[in-house]
DNA sequence: ATGAAAGCGCTAACAA
DNA sequence: TTGTTAGCGCTTTCAT
């Protein structure tokens, strides 16, 4: 059906050789070039990657894993990726693994054998156990978001301790004095830093770090709900609350309208993430938002980079900053003093 | 590297054939059965997809072209396609067109190239121009969504008049006579048709229908804000809206606080998908919500169905209902007569 | 610069 | 049931 090289080689007289020398970019002579453009042309002939790639053993294909599509940091990064790649004329292959280690030894699994040129991957396993395999086919491995210590590979990190930093160093500038953290599991690396985050702001302001105003989470939404309950409720002193994910920030200002407490007024709160739900919070809500723009650019600059480059696996390991979004779910308590 | 099939014709002893034959379910003797077993074992045999697809013109792969992967709508559809379509070895290749018709044609002459065996589409095209070519190939088609007229494949729709109507009529029966829309562009049949269904319900209850409560969005959320500003200026009667999707409901409860209108007493508001923003919102929003999941597998069924039947194109077009989700967003007006 | 020919790993006729 | 053989459409030596 399909139109192929041989089609081509017969309408110009030429040799195969020649027509694949010209869709590689090799040199033809200028006759036969314009010969070969107006079979192409006319037969509409197109490269049949499928048989490019059993030759090059290469797909053009970028296998991406994810933790959730649902979470709209992922989205956004998927979208921006997809398109830089695609651009290159990369596809990309998405697997969500729904948080989920099995899950995503499984899409690794599947992308290995769907042989992508390159992997994307914000890893849940913090072992890496997953990637070992993938490694070792030497193709290149770009983790997004979060780091696994000991892997050869190359990393787009957000600064998460300098994020949290900013979020509780916020309230702290505002007179907030005693201040709850609503953070994820600590085997988790960002986790770790946005406690460290936390942690700083306080010490730096001379104010002891307490583990009854820390909640540790699941990073979903319902921890949010539970964190922001259990931290009000223990902590009667308590003005303001910093929630370092998003599922629990949507979970915190949920907790916070079903316990009637009002946001910015009794309790204040600063968020992680996504900028609409920010906006469409009463009263708007003050977040630190991670770069996904960025993150993405630069995750898929990255991987092809090495995919163009010989240079093999990529070493760079990008680290990123966030920004505050000031709303006014933050008291000014600098007047009550 | 890799160990072929050849490797293991060579270590059983057996020829090219008889491993395929076991490959692809053949009838192969239970002794050499046995033999293939071990060989790939001991080889770490893994099919090459892509020679297989180079003979078979399959390459195990879906194409799935979407508005906004950022639209948490179509995040869960794709997530839950995603897993149906892998579970069945099909990796799925996403394309997000950010509502583009020109980067829609371009995505889906993109999944062409990269020869999909079957293509997915929430079509922003409503012409259905950029399918053309597709079709051509006889390879199966699945809308989602939006429906195309004149275009033969299969379709999962949701019902969106019904939908419109349940949000309307819940309002009616809370006693609110003057009721508002904000809805998309009327080009769009999703857009008609919920528009249709909310008329369908005011007419029912004897109610006039008029072009001054009927705000015409585009379906992002500017336009939420907007839509819900022009329409409480020009109607002090009004008592309650029904925005006709995410984007624009987003928008109308971000406008609603803006504007420091109390949601759900002064304004009453019935939303469109998304429960997890939904229970967010302060007080929790009432909304008519899509069956995300129930698209997806009906989706993906479908188009594992065609591609396992040779029957071709599918025909078959599902139509499913939404749900009315209650919050405190609506005004019980039925006491005040 | 170009052509002939081999072969990537697999499937599918056809024979046996 | 199994083996032999011929490609799928392309890239890539190796000559010319």
């Amino acid at each position: 059906m399909a139109a192929t090289i041989k089609d081509i080689a017969r309408v110009t007289g030429l040799g195969l050789a020649t027509i694949s020398s010209y869709l590689n970019g090799g040199n033809v002579r200028e006759k036969n070039r314009i010969k070969i453009e107006a079979a192409i042309e006319e037969l509409h002939f197109e490269v049949n990657e499928l048989a490019r790639g059993l030759r090059t053993n290469l797909t053009r294909t970028i296998g991406v894993v994810i933790p959730e599509l649902t979470m709209l940091f992922c989205a956004e990064i998927i979208t921006a990726m997809e398109d830089a790649l695609r651009s290159h004329g990369y596809a990309t292959i998405v697997c969500d693994c729904r948080t989920d280690r099995d899950r995503e030894r499984e899409a690794v699994e599947f992308l290995m054998h769907k042989r992508v040129d390159g992997l994307i991957n914000m890893p849940v396993d913090r072992t890496g156990e997953h990637l070992k395999r993938f490694l070792e086919t030497g193709k290149p491995l770009v983790l997004i978001d979060r780091k696994i210590e000991g892997l050869s590979c190359g990393s787009v990190l957000v600064d998460n301790q300098d994020a949290a930093y900013q979020a509780v160093r916020h309230m702290l500038d505002l007179g907030h004095r005693r201040i709850g953290l609503i953070v994820g599991p600590q085997h988790i690396h960002a986790a770790r830093e946005r406690k460290a985050g936390y942690e700083k702001a306080l010490r730096e302001a001379g104010l002891p770090v307490s583990e009854e105003t820390i909640f540790y989470g699941k990073d979903d939404m319902n921890s949010g709900v539970e964190g922001i309950c259990r931290l009000v409720r223990d902590n009667p002193d308590l003005t303001g609350v910093f929630a370092a994910n998003h599922a629990m920030t949507m979970g915190a200002v949920i907790g916070l309208n079903e316990m009637g407490i009002s946001m910015g007024k009794e309790i204040s709160l600063v968020g992680f993430d996504n900028r609409q739900f920010a906006r469409a919070c009463n009263p708007r809500l003050t977040i630190v938002a991670q770069p996904t723009d960025r993150i993405a650019a630069d995750a898929a600059g990255m991987m092809l980079e090495a995919l163009s480059g010989k240079d093999g696996q990529p070493r760079t390991a990008e680290r990123l900053r966030a920004e505050i979004l000031p709303g006014q779910s933050v008291r000014d308590l600098r007047g009550s003093l």
